[in-house]
RNA sequence: GCAUCUGUAGCUCAGGGGAUAGAGCAGCGGUUUCCGGUACCGCGUGUCGGGGGUUCGAAUCCCUCCAGAUGCGCCA
């Protein structure tokens, strides 16, 4: 379907060549002034100077013409030269019956679909998931699943961390716990235990503690140096213990992820990435790209026009060792060569800018990705308490994701609970369900680049721009639909007719913005967009709904159209819910 | 020190060349023959950080200053 915008920019651009103008002059948006009009062009205004005439007589000349197609009720020529449009009551009506009956609501699939790779979430093996990880999972959800109703092939990774320093501190930690455990006797040639020694619980409580030892007692360190030294270069117990962590560790990932409604396609992992190492730091000496300085090998990728210092991408550390780069060169070369994406989006704090600058450019130079790859870093900003720090517990320790989880669900249910009298395992799963889209549209109404506040109290709310908000609207629909076809009514029949009031109208011009809110979204990689849209719809359909007695109008068709209108209201809203990454219940 | 980002109502945030800068929250006041009132309607609030410039037109683009956050070779 062409988008209703496209069709009205069409008529413009027809309408000032028509009156003897440039016709890239009529370009149409939205009204900025919904009292005065629906759609507006201020393409007079831009004219003047180059036809040496008044806008206003400009704009009088092409609305004459507009005035004509039936595409509009009413075109009127405004000072110092606006052109405001009215859209055609009959127009509208038709082109939401198309979307009505389109299973991609009026949204045009790309034609030629990219094959887009997205690295989010920022797991890594053997630490639970806290507070931090949340945006990078959320936004890259949603990132995810926008790119892929747009129309192209999106895969998920999670690219977890499993190899630096924290594998030789636990394991470094494990074997002063249980030193006799078979993976730390060298001479064991059988098969070991299928059995983990060790929960998750443990292992969580376990990185800490190894992470702190070796930072006041340098022997411990050295220790877990070496520990993940032998690790590297293979050694079979060491191997199989690492083993044992990744299973425990990703199945209980994989758990937390789930809840957070958050699936990834692939579960690679930074080992995953080390076998390419050798042979590309071979490449890059050989080609000439890298070179030794101050005993580390880096590859230069400053550029002339940079305003600041980009330092050198380093390759290989003093000792020999490779770095968070080295593994993310290395991972670039295994996504292209099983992959072969035309885009790439990592997504991680803003911090990592330069990272990622130094990355994606020493890439770029050393031919590791096609001269047409995208590679692009959505930096995203701290979450931070009320007091505009970074989220933190009460006591100031790190929060982690469940128990922040845990405390808005228990918000939840409490204002569930409050006014009503309901069963209590099933305010319980509404209170999940509702609670899951607070904390994710809490954080996504926000733009991803800047910090924002988490506000519990705000973000549960039922009023205002939450969640809860846009969930109570669809649930209120479902309740009205559900109710029409216990009296019998069949959803299928209705037709989308006319607009009988202003509120109405309204509701339909908001419907007919869904597939630019898509295609901005998309391009921008903004999902603040879909919220925002959301919250418009939303307030758009509660104004008709309350002036609107629906169920009780008599003319049944006229109550079959208000019911087809809902109907697409309601896909609308559950379409864009899904690309955010949260549903609705059935009641709350 | 250098660089990047941010600065919009009391608070939290939209808007990123066009008309009168918008929402929500908080405050006050209304709307019940009710399909879910956790809704809807109304009222008040601004040196768009300061100053200069470009433009017919600037919260928006450029310069500069101020404030905050962040980054700047062997952590990830």
């Amino acid at each position: 379907m062409e988008p209703i915008l496209n069709l009205i920019n069409k008529e413009a651009v027809r309408a000032f060549e028509a009156a003897g103008y440039d016709g890239s002059l009529g370009k149409v948006t939205l009204s900025n002034r919904p009292d005065l009009c629906e759609y507006q062009c201020n393409g007079a205004m831009a004219a003047a100077k180059k036809y040496k005439k008044a806008p206003i007589l400009i704009a009088g000349d092409v609305a004459a013409i507009l005035e004509k197609s039936e595409v509009f009720q009413e075109v009127t020529a405004v000072n110092p030269g606006f052109i405001n449009m009215k859209l055609n009551r009959e127009f509208l009506t038709g082109y939401l019956q198309d979307m009505q009956a389109d299973e991609n609501l009026s949204v045009e699939k790309a034609k030629e679909p990219k094959t887009i790779m997205i690295d989010y979430g920022g797991a890594n093996v053997a630490k639970p998931l806290h507070v931090g990880h949340l945006r990078s999972a959320i936004i890259g959800e949603s990132v995810k699943r926008i790119a892929r109703y747009a129309g192209h092939k999106v895969i998920g990774d999670v690219h977890l961390g499993d190899w630096g320093l924290q594998m030789g501190l636990i394991i470094t930690e494990v074997k002063k716990r249980q030193p006799d455990l078979v993976y730390f006797d060298e001479n064991y040639q059988g098969e070991y235990p299928t059995e983990a020694p060790f929960t998750i619980s443990e292992l969580e409580e376990i990185y800490p503690t190894a992470s702190g030892k070796s930072k006041e007692d340098p022997a411990y360190k050295e220790e877990a140096l070496e520990a993940t030294a032998k690790l590297q270069d293979g050694v079979r117990g060491y191997r199989a213990l690492w083993q044992h962590i990744l299973n425990v560790s990703i199945t209980d990932l994989k758990k937390n992820y789930g809840n957070l409604n958050v699936e990834f396609d692939l579960w690679k992992k930074e080992s995953d990435a080390q076998p390419y190492i050798p042979d590309m730091v071979e490449y890059m000496k050989k080609e000439g790209y890298a070179y030794m300085d101050q005993g580390a090998l880096i590859v230069d990728v400053k550029e002339e026009t940079d305003t600041k210092e980009v330092p050198p991408c380093m390759i290989l550390k003093t000792d020999g060792a490779a770095l968070y780069t080295t593994t993310d060169l290395a991972t670039l070369i295994d996504r292209m060569k099983n992959y072969h994406p035309d885009e790439i989006i990592y997504l991680t704090d803003k911090r990592q800018e330069m990272h990622f600058t130094q990355v994606f450019r020493c890439a770029r130079k050393t031919k590791l990705v096609e001269e047409n790859t995208v590679l692009k870093h959505i930096g995203f900003g701290t979450m931070n308490g009320k007091d505009g720090k970074p989220f933190k517990t009460r006591t100031g320790g790190v929060m982690r994701l469940e128990w922040l989880i845990d405390d808005i669900n228990a918000e939840m249910f409490k204002k569930i609970t409050e006014n009503h009298s309901v069963d209590e395992a099933e305010a319980r799963e509404t209170a999940k369900i509702v609670g899951l889209a607070a904390i994710k549209y809490g954080d996504l109404s926000n733009q991803a680049s800047k910090d924002y506040i988490f506000d519990v109290d705000k973000f549960t709310s039922f009023e205002g721009n939450t969640g809860p908000y846009i969930l109570y609207t669809i649930v209120r629909i479902k309740s009205i639909l559900a109710k029409y076809q216990v009296a019998g009514g069949v959803l299928q029949n209705g037709r989308i007719g006319l607009a009988a009031s202003a509120s109405e109208k309204s509701l339909m011009l908001e419907l007919t913005r869904f597939a630019p809110t898509i295609y901005q979204a998309y391009e921008e990689i903004a999902p603040h967009k879909i919220c925002s849209y959301i919250y418009d719809l939303a307030n758009e359909f509660n104004r008709f709904y309350h002036e609107t007695k629906i169920l009780s109008e008599e003319n049944e068709e006229q109550r079959a159209s208000w019911i087809a209108l809902l109907d697409l209201t309601k896909r609308v809203l559950e379409t864009c819910i899904d690309l955010l990454g949260f549903e609705a219940p059935e009641r709350m």
